[in-house]
DNA sequence: ATTAGCACTCAATAAACAGGAGTGCTAAAG
DNA sequence: CTTTAGCACTCCTGTTTATTGAGTGCTAAT
């Protein structure tokens, strides 16, 4: 049953009040803030009607209203406005992104914690190689008779290396040749593939030739192991203290442990869903989020990569603005780590001429 | 003036009996505690004079006394019994630290983690390169006509890398050009050297050339500055709420959001300091661990680098314990970094035979 | 259909109160 | 001079009770 004009522009006063004054609001609240021409008893008809059909709920006879998940869930599908970024929001986040070139990782990392403080909700930022991702290249340089570098590139141009010591001295042309049986027997394998390829490996190579570069493998497995298991970064967790919803031990704790010890395994979303998804409430498996509402966008890091960056707070968060900056900040993600960097104007076409106040 | 040896029986019993309950422990308390055989009354005419000399104080009349920072810091000195790490224990922790050989970075990001887990406070942990690090060896390593790695290597052991593209393709030679150009001039030049050079660099040699190197040159400078400034890692942020002294959000907020924002700039200790240090409540230098105490211990990375690794929590801390699990962890890790793992025995002579409860 | 009026509900705040743990002091005992 | 028992006093803590006020639901009039 579709709701009344009039029905959706009370729910929709009750929840922008709602997410501006963290407190149930009454009828005659409703009726000042919504521009509706009629008393307060009216509303209150009307608001009643909206309790039985499940948008709205109360926290006890007399109080006021708040929004339940499917009441959010109505406006975030129909009623809300797209909010427009104000020059000063996306000259903030540009420049913000307009940091000094990193590595993936620490990009991830650094939005992250950007997005933290823009929002002033604990945020995530994560990326995923997709399971089919394979080294592409082994590199092997001397550093002096005992050790050596590896550097390996995956297909997804992910770089890892690591430092590894011999137990005897070896020659450049023995750590050239070390290279080319790992090049050869190693590369374009998939994490599954790899390890019964290490074992044809060690029946086929020399011992010596095999004991030698096993450690080098191990290293490659654990790479693709690592980048299969999309190490979440989280920032700015104490930012859910800010937020009267968690001024409550009982309520932050949870969160807390489940933020902090990023437990991401049950993330309600994953990379590669298209536009900023928003999570509401109940509508979240893990239980630790029942209460909170997730806002996420992905971003493509390119080569098959998938990224995921967002925030999580309490069921009343202005989803109109956090995900507009969310969303932002995704696309400049992607933009930086394929363009290798922001245009030096920022985004084309986002922010809204018009100053807003934040 | 000298504490008789009564009083300081009494203060102990006090810390400890504090420590453990988290209560004010009045003068019957300790006269069971403390196996002295006086009654309460004259307990309390002790305490009374420990309160006057600073060590014990009443949160309000007529509740029992707790530990002053000053009496901590005497019991730290003077009185605290060494604790000797239990069987399991140490089997915990070397359980622990025997994962697989990671990056430096991800060695103490994991090594905080632990932490936090043993001890149930929040940890931290960071390494620093002293100033003179310099880069040892620059190497570029094609990968396709337009784009290299640089993987820089420096005098510390650290390896980083870096994926480059470049606007025109380049041929092998090319790339060894730029990469001999790059070990001649900017190899062995501290964070402080790199800048004059740089400028130097831009003058002698060919426009193309340097427009090639630059972006490498860049990079190495970041990567010197990211050493020595210190990256901190926390851990088990949430663990503080566990501890009463932060139930109200008053308390936990400022501390929570000094942890999440890692500005340990003005922290207490320096690595290198020699075993673990304490440092009690008004001790610290920063606001917002007036009311905390830290305990560290710093491990040493070979190559002139240090690391710190140590837990914020209430002044009330099991002090004894706390810091011989970290100076237990803090050797484990040295010896990690130094053997490339750990013995398959645990570290030698550290635990004590008899199991203790934890 | 809308509105004014009114009784009712219930959380939140404050005030009043009893209970109890622990102190400080005094005076007696060792 | 030290130790101890006794006792009044303090002040925190938890509970009860009263008060307030915002907001509702219902009814009757418009």
């Amino acid at each position: 049953m579709e709701l009344s004009e009039r029905k959706k522009k009370i729910l929709r006063a009750v929840i922008e009040c709602y997410v501006q004054n963290a407190e149930p609001v009454g009828s005659k609240a409703v009726a000042q803030w919504a521009g509706l021409d009629v008393s307060s008893a009216t509303i209150r008809n009307e608001m009643a009607e909206l309790s039985e059909l499940g948008y709205l709920e109360q926290p006890h006879t007399s109080a006021g209203r708040i929004p339940s998940a499917k009441g959010y869930r109505l406006y975030v599908n129909e009623l809300m406005d797209d909010y427009k970024l104000s020059l000063q929001e996306t000259e903030r986040i540009n420049e913000a992104l307009h940091t000094k070139m990193k590595a993936l990782d620490q990009v991830i990392d650094e939005a992250g914690k950007m997005v933290a403080k823009l929002t002033q909700y604990p945020a995530f930022a994560l990326a995923a190689a997709p399971e089919t991702t394979t080294i592409r290249r082994f590199d092997l340089l001397l550093v002096d008779e005992t050790s050596f570098i590896a550097v390996i590139l995956t297909d997804a141009n992910v770089i890892r290396n690591k430092l590894f010591h011999f137990p005897d001295s070896v020659s450049q042309t023995q750590l050239q040749m070390l290279g080319t049986l790992l090049n050869t027997s190693f590369t374009g394998l998939t994490l599954e593939e790899i390890g019964p390829q290490r074992q044809k490996a060690a029946s086929h190579s020399s011992p010596e030739a095999f004991s030698l570069i096993e450690p080098v493998v191990e290293f490659a497995t654990e790479v693709l192991e690592e980048l299969s298991r999309q190490a979440v970064h989280t920032a700015g967790i104490a930012n859910l203290l800010e937020h009267p919803e968690y001024q409550s031990l009982e309520k932050a704790q949870p969160l807390m442990s489940f933020l902090s010890d990023a437990e991401f395994s049950t993330l309600p979303a994953k990379p590669g869903d298209v536009g900023p998804s928003i999570v509401i409430g109940p509508e979240n498996v893990n239980e630790a989020l029942k209460d909170s509402s997730v806002i996420m966008a992905s971003y493509d890091l390119g080569d098959g990569m998938k990224g995921l960056i967002g925030v999580v707070g309490p069921t009343r968060m202005d989803y109109a603005k956090i995900s507009a900056r969310l969303s932002y900040v995704a696309k400049g993600l992607s933009w930086i780590v394929s363009q290798g960097g922001l245009p030096p104007n920022g985004l084309p076409g986002e922010c809204d001429t018009k100053e807003e106040p934040s």
